[in-house]
DNA sequence: TGTCCCTATCGCCGATCGACGATATGGGGC
DNA sequence: GCCCCATATCGTCGATCGGCGATAGGGACA
């Protein structure tokens, strides 16, 4: 068999860290700031790890270009890539997305109303 | 009086919409995807219109390079600006990035188990 | 060792971003 | 009409993005 032991997904429930910067919530909205950065994070809607290949061939984009979208999203701490063998596996950090949803929703708090 | 009458908060409680397409969501993204204008968004948590004049004495930046970010964040429907005299009043679309906040979440539902 | 597969990195290029100062625009108020 | 305030737009410039092909590296397997 091929794939040995992928990775497991993560699915912990981790505790909730202390809020995102500005500088964070903006690095990691750069890193959505392209509409195949986000076709790439719904194929992890099927939730189990991904090779590199597997993206690469639902896209119509170089290998090179995918590889460069994946460099992105692990710079900003959206996947992780672990290396096995030839392949490397790729997972969506799910709690790190969730933070900054998170941090969006709470821009939407109204801290106070406007009395006009 | 000089604000004869800035416009209210939009506080509705509108339905749900349409899910986001991948577009739109990477150019909402975009939009987030500056520490200013992230800043600028925090500043409508205290829920009431601001003029530009306000946003720009909040930050050690230029008039027009403010102006600008202004630009985007309508040009991306996260704020609304409508003229009022001399002044501009600005308004965050909490529906909008309620939206987003919620597509985001959507990309961490697993859909379906690793069986691994 | 050599070959093949998968992935990452490099170099290049055109396009866009982000900043600024300068300038235009648009309404008051006098 | 004229001036002033608040804002938007323009032009410029260096930096970064996004794409590609070519190349390098790292295992697996014969």
């Amino acid at each position: 068999m091929s794939d040995a032991h992928p990775p497991s997904c993560d699915l912990a429930d981790h505790p909730e860290p202390e809020p995102l910067s500005e500088a964070r919530i903006a690095a990691i909205a750069k890193a959505l700031a392209h509409p195949a950065r986000v076709r790439i994070l719904e194929q992890f809607i099927e939730c189990r790890p991904h090779i590199a290949q597997e993206i690469v061939d639902e896209f119509e984009l170089a290998q090179s270009t995918i590889s460069e979208h994946l460099r992105l999203l692990r710079e900003a701490d959206l996947l992780t890539g672990t290396r096995d063998g030839p392949r490397t596996w790729y997972c969506m950090r799910r709690a790190v997305l969730r933070q900054f949803a998170e941090a969006i929703l709470d821009l939407t708090d109204t801290s106070a109303m406007s009395d006009a």
